[in-house]
DNA sequence: TTGAAGGGCTTAAAATAGGTGTGAC
DNA sequence: GGTCACACCTATTTTAAGCCCTTCAAC
């Protein structure tokens, strides 16, 4: 379904083949290692933690892979994973964050119906904004909360097409300082039925 | 489906069919890995269409055992052996799986996660003998998603009342070493760059005894820490020609990953290390930079516990002065205590704040959790009425109103929401 | 201007007496039921809360007295954490205790949240709720509640059809039950006969600083059975107290996050329990 | 080429509840 | 094969510290 991580372990590791395959014979004689856990065969109980004599393995000596060598230089691949669910949000603009609060005074605290007004963002990412705006500038949500607005769904995607655009321009220009380069036209009209 | 063709253990694609056990198996030519049928190479999804065929051949086991437990053995075994773990560690997983499976709180979740159990079973079995297993290893080999993985494990370890005893760096470094293509001359790797596996994973405990002893290791992932410290140790096994090196490159001809916390664990040693050489009369004179302390590192190493002791306030003055870096309290000491909120002014009383490192200045030696600023947005300070209310206040009309749409506004939004 | 609800009916008058306002415990009027449940359940509170220490009242007060001293709470060899001196066989860990258990932390945990649950005893319109208060958002499709937020004290609430109610965010368990008859009176004012039944506290979250770093290495070494230390997933160590039955998170830089209560004793119970141990892990040696 | 910074995810708890996954019976 | 009884997704809150990912700034 989703991706495959790429780098399944592309390379490293394939020089350690003088390792027998059929290892740890004599490893299994090491009764300390197993102190415990002989649970399995009566099927009962098992390794009664509740008696908290589990107490641990690592209390008792190093043992295994202390001088079990051939199998623990085999080593653990140790492939950093990485791959998490996450996704980029990008920074408000102060311009943009004065949009928010201008949604929050029209709209009140329905972060879906505000995520309509901001095609680009999440619903989540409003929620985020509401609550971070919350917590460092209290005071910014209270006053828009109290100054309602008429809601205009047209006004408001006209005026965000603007913010937006300037602020487009604003970053090109910057680009283009540096790198004339030809500008193109941003957020081309999109619906503009509030539907 | 993911990566099916590779092996997951050696990366070969190189791999054939084999007809031994009930079951087909994948086997790698390349290192003889085990790759069962389902347990690496497919989804269980797939798997619902070989089980016919699996369990057609397996007219004798058990009945009673349910399919889902016997798929769940055989995969925590094939786990095992591609692990090349020892045969005491499969018995005891195995018995784990079976315990877990019979569990109540695991007998209805999803195939997903059950998928997974068998593989938590394996790494507590490991983890249990020292066997220093990564969850990012098992998960690659599983081809789950970390945070899944996570959860099964931790449900597993809370309904089961495991103790599972912490993973060992120490171990790890050894194992995590191994990896690291620096041991033998090949192409890419330049006969000066070569080094002693033995000296490099001794120098490299070192460097991990000492992150643990200043408190870098405490919360963080173990891997970035071990290859942060392999890089430090090589370096300064020769630094006459590694000295030029980045990590990154260094990383890339050892042919390891990078992990980014690897970056800061090394900025973080590297902190300490100079602070440990400021109390060396002979290297002062050096005035020492991130670059040059590495060279002495091996003195520094041979010191450490009288450099530590020297460099930062331990015991005594930290725990004084351990409460000032601890920052802000404004609702620490309690709503009504006088003297733990010690007024409104407490912002950074204690002098040995933040990054002040004057030279030299004996500084307690804390978790950089506590040394680095961090601002964080907190939430306004409890004012006089908000703990003064009883819950019983009355509450005014005009307050809920101020939350009620008029007639016009909700016409609006009958129509913005589309709704009859 | 003046937003006049468009749907007129419950009106303002009303409120008063459906166990939204004040009228603690002594009220001769309407709506006795409602009141005596309430009744009920502040005694089931207050004994709740005497039954594990009288603490609790004089906390909820306000003016939670500096010292605080723990008698009933520590006095007792730490009741259900056993595992002070877990096996015998700990290597080299002197580790124990240092402290006679009598002695107070001196810390006082702060609350941080209160989940709490209220009926509002009657069949809720959602729709109609979302469409004409400004303050809520309703997704069927996404979640089945109406998602409901008030400026004072700053909390949200969860309402669903079926007349219950979930509120969240406030500090304080009066702030909680004052947020809570606050989104009650915005349903009534939305035409719904809304009571006040059940009202409880759910789940309490405090935390503190216990002002020195702590090796949670040993700490998860030594306690075992009732930790969970996984650096690879979370920097905290996850310890989950039996008596009382709170689910602590400590981290290496001696903040403690206390979650899992129904009473507020119960979180400073744990922290007193769980003080003395931390401070066996507090230096590097 | 580096880093720093900002935003969001991870963990714990608890109630609420419909829709759907899951497997025993 | 249907019922039963859970799992478990969506959602809310709040603290803790670390990690991930992207962007943008000095070099």
């Amino acid at each position: 379904m989703k991706e495959q991580e790429e780098k399944s372990t592309p390379d490293h590791e394939e020089e350690d083949e003088e390792e027998e395959p059929e290892n740890g014979e004599e490893s299994q004689g090491g009764p300390l290692l197993v102190p415990r856990v002989k649970v399995a065969e009566d099927g009962s109980i098992i390794l009664d933690e509740e008696s908290l004599t589990v107490e641990v393995l690592r209390t008792k000596g190093p043992c295994v892979v202390e001088e079990n060598d051939p199998i623990f230089e085999r080593g653990s691949t140790t492939t950093y994973s990485s791959f998490r669910k996450s996704f980029y949000t990008k920074p408000w603009s102060n311009k943009e964050t004065d949009m928010f609060f201008l949604a929050i005074s029209m709209v009140g605290t329905d972060f879906s119906l505000i995520g309509r007004l901001f095609p680009h963002r999440a619903r989540a990412e409003i929620k985020n904004k509401f609550k971070r705006e919350e917590k460092a500038n209290g005071w910014r949500i209270d006053k828009a909360f109290k100054e309602k607005r008429p809601f205009d769904f047209e006004f408001f995607a006209q005026l965000l097409e603007k913010v937006l655009a300037d602020e487009e321009k604003r970053k090109q220009k910057t680009v283009k300082s540096q790198k004339p380069k030809e500008k193109k036209p941003l957020r081309p009209q999109k619906k503009p039925k509030a539907k | 489906m993911a990566a099916r063709g590779r092996c997951p253990g050696c990366g070969s694609a190189a791999l054939v069919e084999d007809a031994h056990y009930a079951q087909q198996q994948l086997v790698c030519a390349a290192c003889g890995c085990v790759l069962a049928e389902g347990l690496l190479t497919t989804t269980y999804a797939e798997e619902e269409h070989l089980r016919e065929v699996a369990f057609s051949q397996s007219t004798g086991q058990k009945e009673q055992l349910s399919r889902c437990l016997q798929r769940g053995i055989r995969r925590v075994q094939d786990l095992c052996k591609v692990l090349q773990l020892p045969r005491v560690f499969e018995e005891t997983a195995v018995s784990y799986f079976q315990r877990a499976l019979q569990h109540p709180s695991f007998h209805l979740v999803s195939l997903e996660k059950k998928e997974l159990l068998g593989g938590c079973c394996v790494f507590v079995t490991c983890r249990q003998h020292n066997w220093p297993m990564t969850m990012g290893t098992i998960c690659s080999l599983l081809y789950a998603k970390q945070e899944l993985f996570a959860s099964v494990y931790l449900s597993l370890q809370k309904e089961l009342g495991l103790s599972v005893p912490a993973l060992s760096l120490m171990d790890l470094v050894k194992t995590h070493l191994n990896s690291f293509r620096l041991f033998q001359h090949t192409a890419d790797v330049p006969a000066p760059f070569v080094e002693d596996k033995e000296k490099m994973v001794a120098r490299t405990m070192q460097i991990v005894e000492l992150a643990s002893e200043t408190w870098l290791v405490t919360g963080r992932h173990p891997v970035p820490i071990v290859t942060a410290a392999a890089f430090l140790s090589w370096q300064s096994l020769q630094p006459a020609t590694r000295l030029t090196c980045t990590f990154a490159r260094f990383c890339k001809l050892a042919g390891v990953d990078l992990p980014p916390p690897a970056h800061l664990r090394l900025k973080e040693l590297l902190e300490i290390l100079l602070r440990m050489a400021s109390q060396l009369a002979w290297l002062r004179v050096f005035n020492m930079d991130k670059k040059t302390v590495v060279k002495h590192i091996g003195d520094l190493l041979q010191h450490r516990i009288f450099l530590l002791k020297n460099a930062f306030c331990l015991e005594d003055r930290e725990e004084q002065c351990a409460a000032g870096p601890g920052e802000d309290s404004p609702a620490e000491g309690s709503p009504g205590s006088p003297l733990a909120t010690g007024g409104a002014a407490q912002e950074e009383s204690c002098p040995s704040e933040g990054k002040r490192q004057r030279e030299g200045g004996p500084r307690p030696l804390l978790p950089p959790c506590l040394t680095n600023p961090r601002k964080r947005l907190r939430t306004a300070a409890p004012s006089a009425s908000d703990s003064s209310i009883t819950g019983d206040e009355p509450i005014s009309d005009s307050e809920i109103e101020q939350y009620l749409r008029g007639p016009e506004e909700i016409r609006a939004f009958r129509k913005a929401k589309a709704w009859p | 201007g003046a937003m006049t609800p468009g749907i007129p009916i419950f009106s303002p008058m009303m409120p008063y007496g459906t166990g939204l306002t004040p009228q603690p415990v002594q009220s001769t009027n309407s709506l006795s039921i409602l009141e005596e449940q309430q009744r009920q359940q502040q005694q089931q509170q207050q004994a709740a809360q005497q039954s594990t220490s009288q603490q609790a009242t004089q906390g909820t007060s306000g003016q939670t007295p500096q010292l605080f001293h723990s008698q009933t709470l520590t006095t007792a060899p730490l009741p259900g954490t056993t595992p002070l001196y877990p096996s015998p066989m700990t290597p080299m860990t002197p580790i124990t205790p240092a402290t006679p258990a009598s002695e107070s932390s001196g810390i006082v945990p702060q609350l941080q949240n209160i989940v709490s649950t209220v009926n509002l005893g009657c069949k809720l319109d959602l729709k109609t709720i979302a469409l004409r208060a400004r303050n809520a958002e309703y997704n069927p499709k996404r979640f089945a509640a109406v998602i409901m937020r008030i400026r004072e004290p700053r909390t949200t609430a969860l309402i669903f059809s079926s007349g219950k109610m979930v509120c969240t965010g406030a500090k304080s368990e009066e702030q909680s039950r004052l947020a809570a008859r606050k989104y009650a009176r915005v349903v009534q004012k939305l035409g719904f006969p809304a009571k006040f039944l059940d009202f409880k506290i759910q789940n309490m979250v405090g935390s503190c600083d216990v002002k020195f770093p702590i090796r949670l290495e040993g700490l998860v070494l030594t306690h075992q059975q009732f930790s969970s230390y996984e650096p690879e997933l979370f920097p905290g160590l996850i310890y989950r107290m039996i008596k009382p039955r709170i689910v602590l998170l400590i981290f290496v830089s001696g903040k403690v996050v206390l979650t899992g209560a129904k009473v507020r004793a119960e979180i400073y119970e744990a922290f007193e329990n769980i003080y003395p141990i931390l401070k066996g892990f507090r230096k590097t040696t």
